[in-house]
Parts: C-alpha cells; sequence; structure tokens
DNA sequence: TGCAAAATCCAAAGCGCTTTGAATAATTCA
DNA sequence: TGAATTATTCAAAGCGCTTTGGATTTTGCA
C-alpha cells in the first residue's frame, strides 16, 4: 500500500494525503481524519527511501564506535548508545554505526561516513582536550553534537554534565570531613572530561590551602585493576591517604579492594566517593558499604543528546543547544569524617 | 555532482555510466575505465537513498539490543556489535540499531523494525533455548541469521561455535589430568550456548562414569561477583571441587579469588578452564598463571556473520548458511594434574 | 450582494538512481 | 557480399515520496 493506492482509495490527490499524514496547516481537520483513519486501517506505512531521496534528509543519526577501547569504555560507550537508539527509535530516527580500524584513521572513517552522505548528523562522544573531529566535521559541514566539552574555536553544540563542579562539591565533602590527605584515582587527562574533574578537584584544595601530595593525582584507564594497583601504593607510603576520589564505581572497587588488603574499612578508617555514570551493573547503592557518589545517568544524557540533535535538524537557524548539568553529589555511608591521628 | 551531470560531461547516457560503475557486462571495457576515471576526477558518489529507493534494497542490516541488559552481556555485545560494524563498513552496508524497552516489548521492536522497512536483514544474537525471534522473523518474511542456534522447526540461517565439543575436550583434558571434582560455573541455560556448553561437560562426564555432585553446576549471569560466592561455596564443602570450568573469564576472575582466599594456587592446587570470547579487555595470557581456555574471537565471528548475511541477501536462493567453528583448546599453565589426596 | 482573502485541494515536476526494451554499430559466417 | 549475431549504447519508464504553483471553493466583510 503505497501513497498512490491510498490517496486512490480516499478520492484525494497524493498531496492531500501526504500533507494530511505529514501535519501541514492546508488541509481540513476532517479530511485529516479521514486520511488517518484509512492509513490506519491499511497499514499504511511511507517509505522511507522514497521520503529521503525527496526531501534529502536521511532520518539517521551517525555514531563511530571510538577508536580506543577497553572494557570501561565499551561499557559506558555502550551505555549512552543504548540511551541515544532507545530514543531515536522513539523519534522516528535511526542510529547506524561506524568503526575505525586498523589501516582506517578514525579521520577517514569520519571523511567516509560524511560522503557516503547516509546520515544526517553525527554524535561525537567523549571527546578529547582539543578534539580534530570537531573541526573536521564543521569543514564537511556535517552537522553534530558532542557529549562533552573540547577546546574548539567556534561554537559547537554540546550536552555535557559538570564534572568539574561535582568534583569541586566531592572535594569539599571530603574537605569538610577533615580528610587532609585525599588522592584522586581520575581517568585519563587527555579526555576533557577527566581535565575537568581534576580541575574541580584542585580548586576546591586550593580555596582551603590543602596541598595535594606527589602522587595523589592518579590518572589511568578507569578500571579496578589499575586502580587496585595505585591505591595499594599510595596506602603503602609515609603518609598514606585518609580518603580516595574516584572517576568511576570500577576504580572504586578497585580502591576498596586496596583498603581491604590494607586492612582498612570504607566508611570507618577510609572515605570513598566515585562518580557514578549509573551503569546497569555498577550500583553504588549495592556497594558495601553503600557508596557517596556525584551521579549523572549517562543513559539519559544519550537520550537527550538525540532529542537536541533532532532538534537541531528539523531547526537549522536556532542557536545551538549547550547544556551542562549539574551533577547530584548523593551521600550514603562511605564517607566518614577523617578519624583523628 | 550527480549521474546526469556526469553522464553529460561524458557524452554517455545515464545507462551506460551507471552501469559502467556497477560492474555490469555489457560496456566495453575502454568506456569502463574512462567512466571510472571521471567519476574518481569529479568525486561522484551515488546517491544512497535514490539508489534505495529504485533497488528496493536499504543497504542496512538491523540489529537489537539484548532486552536483558548487564555487564557480561553487554561487552560481549559490544564486541559481537563491533565485529559487525567493521566488516559492515568495508562491504558497503550500514548497521542500525534498535532496543527494546519499557512498554515496547521485544517483539514490538522487531515488529517495528520490519514494518518500517528500513533494513534488509536482521541479525540475531544471543538466542534462547527455542526463541520466539526466529518464528516471528521468518512469519514477518525479513530475512536474518543467528548468532548461535536455537530449537526452530524450519531451517534457519546461523554461524554458531562448537560449544559443547570445546567443553567436552576441556572436560576431558580436566578429567585425563586425574580431577574428578571439577565444577562448571556456567553461563545461564536459558541461553542455548550454556545449554550445549552443560551438555558438552556432562557428556564427557558420562563417558568416562564420573558423577558430578550436587551444586557442581552452577549457573548465573557470567560474572565476576556471582562466580566468587559459587566457588567460595563451593570450595567450603566437604569434598571441594579440584578444577573449575568457567563460561568467561569474568567468571575465572572470580573464581581465582576465591581460591586464593580458600589459600589455595591456581596451577599448583587447583586447576582453571575458561572459555575466553577474546574481548578487548579480558586477556587470558595476562591472567596470573596464564589460563587455559577455550577460545574464539566474537569479534571475528561478527565480521563473518555479516559477510553470510550480505551473501544470502544477494543470491537469497542459496543454501541457508549453517557454519560451526571449531573452538581451540589452548592449554597455558592453569591446569596442574590432579593432587594425590 | 459582491469581491477580496482565506481555506482546501490538486496536477505535475522533481529527488537520483536502476532497469527494460530498442536502436545502432561492429563482427561473424555462409 | 548479405544476413545473422553480438557488442554497445541509449531513451524512457519507473521507484514512492515531497513540494511548487495553481485552481477551486468557502468565508469575511463592506
Amino acid at each position: 500500500m503505497n501513497l498512490k493506492a491510498l490517496s486512490a482509495k480516499l478520492g484525494l490527490s497524493q498531496t492531500t494525503v501526504s500533507r494530511a499524514l505529514n501535519g501541514y496547516p492546508e488541509v481540513s481537520s476532517e479530511t485529516r481524519a479521514r486520511v488517518a483513519a484509512a492509513a490506519e486501517l491499511h497499514g499504511y506505512r511511507p517509505s522511507a527511501a522514497a521520503r529521503r531521496l525527496a526531501t534529502g534528509q536521511s532520518g539517521t543519526i551517525g555514531m563511530i564506535f571510538p577508536a580506543e577501547r577497553n572494557m570501561a569504555g565499551d561499557l559506558i560507550f555502550t551505555e549512552f548508545l543504548g540511551g541515544c537508539v532507545e530514543h531515536a527509535g522513539d523519534l522516528g530516527y535511526d542510529i547506524t554505526l561506524a568503526m575505525a580500524r586498523g589501516e582506517m584513521s578514525e579521520e577517514a572513517v569520519y571523511r567516509r561516513t560524511v560522503r557516503n552522505a547516509r546520515v544526517d548528523a553525527m554524535i561525537v562522544s567523549s571527546p578529547i582536550l582539543a578534539d580534530p573531529r570537531l573541526p573536521l566535521l564543521a569543514s564537511l559541514g556535517m552537522p553534530f553534537i558532542v557529549h562533552g566539552r573540547t577546546q574548539a574555536d567556534e561554537p559547537y553544540a554540546f550536552l555535557d554534565i559538570d564534572n568539574e563542579g561535582a568534583f569541586r562539591a566531592a572535594a569539599n565533602l571530603l574537605f569538610d570531613l577533615g580528610h587532609r590527605r585525599t588522592a584522586l584515582l581520575n581517568g585519563e587527562c587527555r579526555y576533557n572530561y577527566a581535565s575537568d574533574r581534576r580541575r574541580g578537584f584542585l580548586s576546591a584544595a586550593r580555596q582551603r590551602n590543602i596541598a595535594i601530595p606527589p602522587g595523589f593525582l592518579c590518572e589511568a584507564p578507569m578500571q579496578e585493576g589499575t586502580a587496585f594497583g595505585q591505591a595499594t601504593q599510595l596506602l603503602a607510603g609515609d603518609e598514606p591517604p585518609t580518603a580516595f576520589l574516584c572517576s568511576s564505581i570500577a576504580q572504586a572497587q578497585g580502591a576498596a579492594k586496596a583498603c581491604m588488603a590494607a586492612g582498612l574499612h570504607i566508611g570507618r578508617d577510609v572515605a570513598l566517593i566515585a562518580h557514578d555514570d549509573r551503569l546497569q551493573e555498577f550500583r553504588a547503592e549495592n556497594f558495601d558499604p553503600p557508596l557517596t557518589t556525584t551521579q549523572s545517568s549517562i543513559g539519559d544524557a544519550g537520550r537527550r543528546i538525540v532529542e537536541l540533535m533532532i532538534a537541531m535538524l528539523r531547526n537549522p537557524q536556532a542557536p545551538l543547544p549547550a547544556e551542562i548539568w549539574p551533577v547530584d553529589l548523593v551521600v550514603r555511608n562511605s564517607t566518614p569524617p577523617a578519624r583523628a591521628i
């Protein structure tokens, strides 16, 4: 059942039927209802291919698999992707993926994706400090939105969380509790979010004239094993930390195990705060003890970013969206006051 | 630059140019070369939308996010997806994703995806024992291929690994080494692969008249924590296992930690074999000690399955592909002979 | 009541490709 | 050499939708 057949059956022109279905104003509400009913009755589905050809829009948004793969990154990407896919489906858009690999550089993949012209826009995730993908996409004329922020010469669309504020708040909480020796187990600082978090942490320390001992600023892929190693080493030092601030729940697990191995109890001897992306299986609530966290659902971010992107597509001359989400600091049981030494 | 402009520039008809570019035989090799050169020169890219409309093929393969999410599943799905996306890109196909969620059942998502008709075929992953998605897709007339196997009335296209044979071989190795009390830490048996693995394990035991003590057949989501609990409990029993056979490296990590906690050394006191999907970050080689595994790259499976799917699309009347990959048993250092008791 | 404006609806022209059916040019063979 | 093949090329008809520019009917208001 195509438009032609449907309009014949209704005794209307294709124009009118098309307009009725797409909500254009120049059709009476009576006709619109008739058309809608007939379309429903006959199970009419407009051909996506024909619409694409006629409108020049593909109804598809592209995403690129991160070039660097690791477990933590994969989990976060998958969660974000899931959010995007979920909401895109609701809004009638498709998400298609591409991937950099081997000989084909990430830039080449972006270029190919743009050249193939099968997507209307792209979502850029995990930007690094000055991400080359932004000028690349801009020069190619491909609309895009960034999940996160980066340094760029031109304004760009983005959705980010307030990483700096979150980690400043978390650090302040620890300092308020009397923890002078607080270690930051961060992600890799070439990623903007990690850099922002470090800045937040350091600004809180500076404000109170708290010196961060050398070695207390750790960065690495956000995994349990690495964090375990870092925490173990710090705890073995002369002046071990009394608090840890982690960039992920996985790192918190590593830190917690290191503490346990050192005979220290989280929530009693040591304080622990982690950032919680609300991944499926890393629940801060189920941690022992339940973990104080800065939390912000990365799945929600995916859902929202798709919405923003589609709004941009529908109204290209609107100002670029630039959303920064505040981050909740949820205090649970992992943050005791510092003990007198 | 579209076909019309390109053919005008060449002084040829659109027909000829189209055929030249698509490798049809009824065009002289001289003309073909001229056309190819001009296309290259002017950077001509055929419009995907127009081609889709004309051919009725979208050049897109659909995948659905698993309805049940957990960390182990996400990692495996992502790795598989990565393989699919990578190779699909090479072959000029797109992968688009959809997702079941909340009120919208998985079946509804499949139906919607088929109705929208934006994909030529679908890839079904992680089938359960008698997976309802197969008859559903068949009844909807959507071509599909399954990663794994299931019980079905009709023949269907699939690519699977020999889970049963792999676990039989692994069990035989352990039995050969004298391990009489071997526990299986399996995935959930409603998934076909887990069921196959159990069958392989049990058939090896039966063949040697080795009784599997009650409680030695464990199934659960394939995660470290769960496996740790299961192994700990088994090790605390009257007749603790001397060997573990795990469905994933994550489970092996859990089992290893349980052994360590019980004062047992993997590779000395206890034998451990795991199935290794060759995920990015779970390297059996880096395990301590390096792990004996049954291994088969799930990324390779993704690459291959896309290839098979596209071949099906190109030649619909060819027999359905049905590939079963043998699985390597790689012996490393985690499988000592059973110690005399 | 008459006329401009607004409300509805329509025919037809694309969007850029593939493919059918025919025409033309080059070869082959008797 | 002339007829039958074979090799090349082309014009034109879709594919199913959106959208432009009009045509027709209705409404609003003096």
